[in-house]
DNA sequence: AATGAATGAGTCTTCATTCAT
DNA sequence: AATGAATGAAGACTCATTCAT
C-alpha cells in the first residue's frame, strides 16, 4: 500500500484541480463544450497541457467535475432563497440564464455519453429529494414521482426557452410563462 | 445562359440531394451530428466526399435540410392521427423517441450557430399555428402565445425525457406524465 | 481523313474558345492564376464547367492562350502611339499596371512550366525584333541582343515596381525613374 | 504563470523551427510555394504534421521565416566578398541563380497577400541603405531614392534574366549583360 | 457543340493525448 | 507536481478533370 501523500503536496494538487474545473466551467459557458480543447483550459486555468492529464483522465472527466460544481452552485443559490414560489422560479431562471450554453452541451453529452447520463439521473433524483424539502406538497410518493419530475422538466424546459430567447421569438413573454409554471404548481399540489 | 436543364437529368440531380439528406438523417439520427463527417455522409450515401459539396454547401447546410425533413414526417404523422388528445401525444412521443439523438444535437447547434436557431424559431412559430387549427381552444391570442407555447414546450421536454429513458430513472412512468399532459392541456383550454 | 467540318460549327466553336480566353484573361488579371479554377473561367463565360475541356486541353493552355491575347493587345496599343520614348514607356507601364497580377503569374508560372517559358522566350525574340523596328538604333547585332535585350528587362522590371507600388513604397518616383530609362536609352543608343 | 522555460528545451525547440524553416526553404527551391504542402515541410523536417502548427501560424508565416533567412543568406555572402563591383554582382547573381525558384514564389506571393508585400518593400528599403555602404556614391537623397532603386530593380531583374537562362535564350550573354549593369553603375555615380 | 453530374486525390488544419524531463 | 515538445488520426473542404447524354 503507498504511502499517503504528504498533506502539503495533497493540498496543491486539490488547488490545481480546482483551478483547472474553474477555468473548464468558464470556457463550457461561454465558448460551450464543442469549442474549447484540454490545453485551452489548461492556459487559461494558469498550466501546461500536459498538466491537464495528470488531474483528469480526459476532456469528458472534467465536464463531470464541472458539472457537479454547477448544480452545487445552483443550489446553494436555492437554499438562500425565501420561500416564495416565484422567487425560487426566478432564482432557478436566472442560474439557467448564465449558464444556457453549458446545459444544452451537457444534454448532449448525456446522449451520447453514459456517464455523464447516469450522472444526470443519479442529479435528477436529488433535485426531486432537495425539492421535496422546500416544498413539502409536492414530495413524491414511494415509487411514484412524476408530480416533481414532471414539474422540474417543465420548469427546466421553460427556463431555458425563455433564457435562449425562443420564448421571445414566439410571442410568449417571460411573465405569463412563470405565471403558467405557477398555476401548474398548484395544481400539482396535493 | 444555359438552356434549362432536361427534365430527366434535374430529377436525377434531386434524387442525389435527396439520398444525401436520407443517408445525413441516419447518420444524425444513430451517431449523431459530431460524430460523423460529410465524407462519411457522402460515402454513406453511395457518393465521392467531393459529391456532397456540390449540393450542400457544408455540413450545417444539410443538417438544416435534414431538420426540414425531419419537421415535415412529424406534421405528416401527426396530421394522419385523429383527434384524440392521449393518441397525438403518444405519436409525438414515438417520433422524439426514434429522433432522440438528433433533436439533442438540434439544440446545442441552435445554441452556437444562429442560422439554426432562426429556423427553430420559425418551426416553432409554424408549430404554435398549426397546433391551432388541430386544437382550436389552444389557438394563440393576437400577441399572447404563451398558452400554446407553454404546452409544446413541456410536451417537448417530457417527450424527450420519456425517450431518453431519464423520466424512468427518476421513477416517473410513462403514463403518468401522460397523464398530467393531458390534465394540463384541459387547464389551458379556454 | 476526316471531313473539315461545316464552316459554321467552326464560327461557333471559335466564338466559344474567344469567349473562354476573354473570361479567362479577365480572371486571371484579376484575381490571378492561383485563385480561379477552370469551372469558374467556364460559368463566367456563360459555359458549363465540361466545356471548358471541349476547347482546352487544361488550364495551362487557357492562360497560353490568355497570354498570347496579352501580348497582342500590348503591341497594339504600342503601334498605336507615336514614336516619342516617353509616350512609349507610358504605354507601357499603364499595360503593366492594368496586368500586374497577371504578369506575376506568368512569371511564377514560366518557373516551373517549360511550356510556359519556352513561350516567353520566344515572344520575347519578337519583342526584340519589333523594339527595332520602333528604335533602329537600338537593333540587335547578329548574335549579340544584349542591349535590346538589357533596356527590355529594365524597362519591364521598373514598371512592374511602379505598378505594385513598391517603387514608390522605397522613395522612388514614377517620374524619376522614368527619366532614368530615358537616359538609359539614350546611353544605350549606338 | 508558468517559471521561464529552461535553456535546454527552448534551445530544442529553436532547433525545431529552424529545421522547419530549412525544410521549408529547401521544399520552396526546389519545387516551389504552390507544390508543397506543411506536411511535406515537417515531414521532410523529421517531424509530424501537427508539429508544424506547433511553430508557425500557416504556411505563409513559414514562407515568411525562409524570406528572412534567405535575405541574411545574401547579405552575408554579399559582405564576405571585397568590393570589386563585378564580383558583387557575380555574387548576388550566384544567390539568384540558385533561389529562382524561390524568388519567383516570392513575387506571385507578394502580388495576393498584402503581408509578404509589406516585409518585402520593408527589406527593398534596408537593401538600399546596406547599399549605400558598399557604394557611398550611390547613397540616396534625403527623400529621392530612385538612383539606388532604379539600379537594385535592373540588376535583380537582369540576374533574375540569366538565372533562368531567359537571357541566353534571347541572345544576350551573361557577360555583356553584366557589363551593362556595370556601365550603368558608372553612369548612376554623382 | 454543349452539358449536368460526379469524382479521386489531395491540402490545410485541429485536437485529445503522451512522454521525457 | 509540472511541463515543453511532439504527435496520430482525423475532418472539412477544394479542384482539375471525365463521362454519359
Amino acid at each position: 500500500m503507498p504511502a499517503a501523500p504528504p498533506t502539503k503536496q495533497r493540498a496543491k494538487s486539490e488547488a490545481t484541480q480546482e483551478k483547472l474545473v474553474t477555468a473548464a466551467a468558464e470556457e463550457f459557458r461561454t465558448v460551450g463544450y464543442f469549442n474549447t480543447d484540454t490545453n485551452k483550459i489548461a492556459v487559461h486555468a494558469g498550466y501546461a497541457p500536459a498538466t491537464f492529464y495528470k488531474h483528469f483522465e480526459n476532456k469528458l472527466a472534467i465536464f463531470l467535475a464541472a458539472y457537479e460544481a454547477w448544480v452545487a452552485e445552483e443550489w446553494r443559490a436555492l437554499e438562500a432563497t425565501d420561500d416564495d414560489t416565484e422567487t425560487l422560479i426566478r432564482t432557478v431562471l436566472t442560474h439557467h440564464k448564465k449558464h444556457l450554453l453549458f446545459r444544452t452541451d451537457l444534454r448532449a453529452l448525456a446522449a451520447t455519453e453514459p456517464e455523464v447520463k447516469r450522472y444526470q439521473n443519479k442529479l435528477r433524483r436529488e433535485q426531486v429529494k432537495r425539492l421535496a424539502v422546500l416544498a413539502p406538497d409536492l414530495a413524491p410518493d414511494e415509487d411514484d414521482w412524476s408530480v416533481p419530475v414532471f414539474l422540474l422538466l417543465t420548469m427546466e424546459r421553460v427556463s431555458d426557452a425563455i433564457a435562449d430567447g425562443s420564448a421571445r421569438a414566439s410571442h410568449a413573454s417571460e411573465a405569463k410563462l412563470i405565471a403558467h409554471i405557477i398555476k401548474l404548481i398548484d395544481s400539482l399540489r396535493h
